[in-house]
DNA sequence: GCAATTTATTTTGCATGCGAAATAAATACA
DNA sequence: TGTATTTATTTCGCATGCAAAATAAATTGC
């Protein structure tokens, strides 16, 4: 095991977010739930109807492309409705459907226990330091600037 | 931002674990390596070379498939090669090429500074609850047992 | 010894996510 | 005004990962 050790945050940080990942998508598919990507962009629509491809895919952190492939998915579900922005012809604005509205309950309800699992056991100072730690990593690891 | 407080960690886990990997991603393709997971493959292997799929499956907390694919993926561009095991004839073994090693040097250099990036401006002991916190999630996320 | 079961791996089909190139609409500017 | 550039989104091809079903080689139990 000490071969890992220049690993470790790295691999830890790995199979952690792929576990919980699992975990969510067996809980939900278990009732023919959204998946965990669909419920974060339920959950950002949920305050932000009619928000375009760019603002979900910068508040997800996902490359435009995914964001386009994500709301394809929720839209042939129909989860989704996709509008034409009236002003700006490029745009594209995604809004809840009542189904949309309907999965975005269920999800909410499903998850809720989720923060509490994710911290029993530590401090509340603790769990600021993993706070803390983890949204450092968004400005070590930036995405390489192009312009 | 309020409503964002029940999935923070979540979140923040899942951000932090794709801008990481992109971050890595792009490091090593800039010079035509190995991917992250393929590393993390080549790392395994360089302490267990002759490892079975199933072996390499659970050291990288994979889906036996999924360490399928990334095998063929391995061996199909040089790096691994598939040995049938002599005396179980389901398993297979898989040994490092010259070219791994040699990907496997490259990868290693190249990350080298990787932990300490990723430990800069925390403590040790901070560090500490962090990698608790991100091993306790695969106790509480433990895949559902179906024996 | 051999049918039933277990175990290791593969195959299949899909969702997710990325980067690069292509489109299309708006805006700048000459 | 009309061309050049910028901006928003999409398309394409690919890697990664999962679950469920299929294979194939041991192993068990009788």
């Amino acid at each position: 095991m000490k071969k890992d050790i220049d690993r470790r945050l790295v691999y830890l940080l790995n199979v952690g977010q792929r576990r919980l990942n699992r975990w969510i998508e067996a809980r939900l598919a278990d009732k023919g739930m959204v998946s965990s990507a669909q419920a974060g962009a339920l959950f950002y629509l949920a305050r932000q109807d009619g928000a375009s491809i760019g603002e979900l895919a910068q508040a997800l952190d996902l490359a435009a492309s995914a964001m386009t492939g994500l709301a394809d998915r929720m839209v042939r579900i129909g989860l989704l409705e996709r509008r034409r922005d009236a002003k700006d012809g490029r745009a594209v604005r995604l809004h809840l459907t009542d189904a949309g509205r309907a999965a975005l309950q269920a999800a909410n309800a499903e998850l809720a226990p989720l923060n509490a699992r994710l911290t029993d056991g530590f401090s509340a100072a603790e769990i600021d330091v993993v706070a803390r730690w983890l949204r450092s990593l968004q400005g070590k690891f930036e995405p390489p600037r192009e312009s």
